[in-house]
Parts: structure tokens; sequence; C-alpha cells
DNA sequence: CTAAATTTTAAGCCAATTTTAAGGAAGACC
DNA sequence: GGTCTTCCTTAAAATTGGCTTAAAATTTAG
């Protein structure tokens, strides 16, 4: 889950930066408008969610905003406005946001009306379960057998990742840039270390592990419903 | 499906490989202008894509695009470009690149823009099917008669080559030039192995086998539909 | 600032896959 | 039938890629 914030203010874009790495998002930060756009077009695929700071140096919000939408992209759009008048709002929602919070706000309520986008965005329930292993992404806790078990931050988001696409084999290099946000770095093998410490801890001894190797391609989760 | 890379950077170019070899293309990778250039004009007829870098050292991705072209060919290519003013990607585009991608880029939105050429080019269905036997390649999975089949991923690639060409007849040099890389020498047997491991693993036993011989040519799956 | 936890890098090992090789079976042609 | 070619089958050799572990680097917490 990737998101990109396009703010100028820096202990704003900090704040909310922290706060969203803390509940396993992958975050990217641009302080104006250009790099936003930039950054916002190069990765579009790769984004969840966009957060649009409406008034920016060297291109507003609005202008991001509409660029992206050019592109055709359904990609939610959040923005963050200290502005209040009902005009902008409504003009801010014509040109394809898809909601804007008004600073100052409390991260609570982003988070919220992220998690709104998001599951709207592919309407998937916020609790995974495979083989007696469950997984409540809002709690954040993953439980085995009923039992508490400790995940690290990337141990949580790459299989955050495997349950997303349960059922169908998840690519090592998709792996990286979607959990990793690497690019253009072929070393993967980072990965086999989560893996192991995956099956470690969610493994029941003696079964077959909850992940599947598929050799020369990556990694699986079955679809056991 | 195989593709070449003309990248002068190596870890991008391996980036780009691994990631295209784990969705099971063929691919060949040339580090520099005039190899690249090289082995597509020499193998034009196998590439389904062509991958260019724009700056290349000896010589550039656009005088390599014109020389394909000149040879009339009509293998679509996306150039990998770090530039990003207009002009150059218009340039590039009227040399006869079919789309271009600014670096960096994720693997995911290359991908997804190979798929739309390719798509253009023949049919890209994700799921086939002939007599019992279901392949998906998006999530890379078997089933015959609804039982998963595990497949290495040679054997994938080329059971994925048969069906592309349904119907039609698989000559075993075209086999070896689209399923395995340039690096192969001509000794055709290694399909024998694979045929043999394909056809024990796909075949309902007792019925006449889903792959048939055309001795002295190659392979064929039928057309049942 | 220090200590602890997490993440990344590195390396040797092992197993699955891929390739080579070789003998036998089946067509094709005389 | 004999001979030649092409394909099938099997087994062994070579290679690749993933597993595991430990140590180094980085981040976080106290």
């Amino acid at each position: 889950m990737r998101i990109l914030i396009v703010e100028d203010e820096p202990s704003i874009a900090n704040f909310i930066r922290d706060g969203l790495e803390e509940e396993g998002f992958a975050v990217d930060v641009a302080d104006n408008g250009k790099k936003g756009l930039q950054l916002a077009l190069d990765n579009l695929e790769d984004y969840d969610v966009i957060l649009l700071d409406w008034m920016l140096p060297g291109m507003s919000g609005i202008d991001i905003c509409r660029h992206i939408r050019l592109e055709n992209k359904a990609v939610p759009v959040i923005f963050l406005t200290a502005k209040d008048t009902v005009d902008d709002v409504v003009f801010g929602l014509e040109t394809g946001a898809n909601d804007y919070i008004r600073k100052p706000f409390s991260f609570e309520e982003l988070l919220a009306r992220i998690r709104v986008l998001m599951r709207k965005k592919e309407n998937e329930s916020v609790v995974f379960k495979v083989s007696g292993v469950e997984m409540n992404i809002e709690k954040h806790t993953i439980t085995k057998n009923g039992n508490p078990v400790e995940l690290t931050q990337k141990e949580f988001s790459l299989f955050e990742y495997f349950l997303r696409n349960k059922g169908k084999v998840c690519r090592r290099t998709r792996i990286i840039e979607k959990v990793w946000d690497i690019h253009f770095d072929y070393d993967n093998s980072v990965i086999d270390v989560y893996i192991n410490a995956l099956r470690k801890k969610l493994d029941n001894p003696g079964k077959p592990s909850i992940i599947t190797t598929v050799r020369g391609v990556g990694y699986k989760i079955e679809d056991d419903e």
C-alpha cells in the first residue's frame, strides 16, 4: 500500500508521513507541485492514494489532480485544504478529487478517509483469514490459531501483500516494488529472508507452509475458501 | 514470447530481465547499441517487443529504431528514456517507436505497456482452454479437469506458446527461437524432453495426447472450440 | 547516547530445474 | 526386409534459484 503526499509545509508533510508509515504504508513525499506531478505520473500504477495540498508553490493541487485525471487514472485523490468555502470544495471535487479534508485535521480523521477510499477502491475486507492465521489490517494484528503473533513492519506489509493477492502468484519483482518500494535494484534476495521469517512465525510445524514457492516466479498463498 | 532489451546500465537491464522472466518471457539483453541492432536484425521475427534505452554508447536507441523500421518490421518498440522534454518524445515516436516510458519507472507500468502492445499484435487472452486443461497466465496456474497441475517455468512457457498458436503447427526451430533465449545453440532435442514432460502431466491416460506430433515439422494443439 | 530491535547483505548449502546424452521405437522410403 | 531419419524415453550432469544462517548496517526506543 503506497501513498503519495504533495505538501510544501515540512511539518505537516512529516507529521502525515510518520503517521502513515506507522500504519504500514509506503510513503513518498513531494514538497512542491512539479515534483509531485512527476512522481504521480511516473508511478501512477503504484499509488493507492494521493494526498494533495490545495495551495502549492509552482503548481496547485488542482492542476496536479487534473493532470492525473487526464491520464485517466482512477487512483483516489484527497485534498488537504486550509480554505473552506463551499465553492472551492465543489471545484476540487469537480476536478476529479474523491474527498477533501480541512486543515487543521486530526490524523485519525485523515486515516479514516484514506481507509474509506481504499475500501471503495478494492472493496476488500479489513480482515483476512487463511488456514488458521487471521490478519486484521485496521487493528494491525495477527493471530495464529487464536493466539497473537508479533510481526515486524516489513513482515506485516509482506504478508498483507500476499493476502491481498490470495490465490495469485506474487512475482518477486512486483513484491520488491510494492512492499519495499525499490525500483531498478535487481537483488531481491531480501525476500528470501522475510519469507523465512514469516514461515517460522506463521506455519504449523509438520504441515505444509502457508506460503508456497513458485520456483523462478515468486510465491503464493492458496485461496482456500 | 521473446523480448529484447538494449540497455547499457547493468542494474536496470538485469532488473527488467528478471522481472520479465518471472512473467514467462524469454529475454535477450544487449549492453550497447551495436550489439542491440545486431540482435534485433538477426532475430527480428522472433521478438514480440523491443525495449530501447534512449542514450546508448556507440549507437543511440533512435538510430536502432530507425534501422529496424528501415527493414520495415512491425515489431513494437518501447523507448526507455531519462529525458522528458516533449520534443524528444515526439521525435522518438516519429522515428517509429510505439511507446516510451520515462525513467525511473515501476516494473508494473512497463509490463502494462508491453501487454498493451502485445494485445494489439495478437490474441492476448489471459485464459486458455483445451480439452480439459485450462491455463491462466496472470495467476500462473494450470488445471486439468479442475485439479491444479504444477508446471516448471520452461514447461509453462512452452505450453503457453502452444496455446497461443492453437490450431497451428509449431515448428521445432520456431519453438526454440520463441521459448528459449538466444544463447541456445541449435540442438533441438530439449524440446523432446519437455514435450514428454508436458504429456505426462497434462494428458488423460488412454486418450490421444493433447499435443500431436507433426513428423518432420513440429507439434500442434488442436483448436477444439 | 546507548542499547535493542529491525532490516539488509552475504555466503554456503541443497534441491529442483534445465540440459545433455544415448539407446530404442516408429515412420518413411527404397 | 533393410536402412535412414525423426521422435520418444530415461537417466545422469550441469546449472540455477531458493533456503538458511550469521553478521553488518540501520532504525527505533529508552
